[in-house]
DNA sequence: TTCAAGATGTAGAGAATCTACACCATTGAA
DNA sequence: TTCAATGGTGTAGATTCTCTACATCTTGAA
């Protein structure tokens, strides 16, 4: 049912929604109301970008030239803005997803800890 | 040396630090200069909570009611505020902890799918 | 002709981290 | 005895990012 799926819907973690939106973006260029439903059904439901974080987010990544945007019609015959991931934006995409991956097992690291370092 | 741990440094993910902190104080009671140290030991140089951080998080667990705080006098014969994890921050780590490996294994899930699930 | 779905957008609040300060106490070396 | 290094707490303000809440427009089907 939706409202179960709305109880199990958590924040974003905040730096992470770029990495998500350039993510998608390598699958194909894509609108914004399209990428927010492809994160959504991506992560069964977990994850809902509002629109008041997508859309900053998307001219932030335009003018950072980590993404290029084109007006076109949508498969559902509306004017979208489609979105497609640069060079630039690839090379963040890898260096963002990396420092991810490092700050994960980080964390990971001494959450597990069974001691302080000290 | 130094100047190349200092390289290798890397922001806190924004809503890390109150998990981290209160699993510093699972080791046993500490104070704020103690708990930035354990951190920065315990994840190899890779984290460095600073001082504007760190003090109003601890502020704020406290208000939460996640630690108590007494001061007492340090290992260097220094006034220093010991915290002490309470149950009910106990409780919220394990909250917190869970609600973290839900959103790493949601992310990593998005950023290693090899298509679109649109 | 009305209404749901598709689509983009802004304003403002709230939260959390960082940089950059200020301040005080203890200890050991010059 | 002074002075610097180390140990220790704290605040102010900037920045960044996400969210809620709103406004607006188009298309197609009932």
């Amino acid at each position: 049912m939706a409202k179960s799926a709305y109880q199990n819907r958590i924040e974003l973690v905040q730096g992470t929604l770029d990495m998500l939106v350039l993510k998608t973006l390598q699958w194909g260029e894509q609108h914004g109301y399209g990428i927010s439903q492809a994160i959504r059904v991506s992560s069964n439901e977990v994850l809902q970008v509002e629109t008041g974080s997508l859309y900053p987010a998307l001219h932030r990544l335009e003018r950072a030239g980590w993404v290029s945007a084109e007006w076109k019609k949508s498969d559902a015959n509306q004017r979208a803005k489609f979105y497609k991931i640069t060079m630039l934006g690839k090379k963040h995409l890898a260096n963002d997803y990396e420092r991810w991956g490092k700050m994960v097992a980080t964390i990971e690291a001494i959450m597990s800890a069974k001691e302080s370092a000290l």
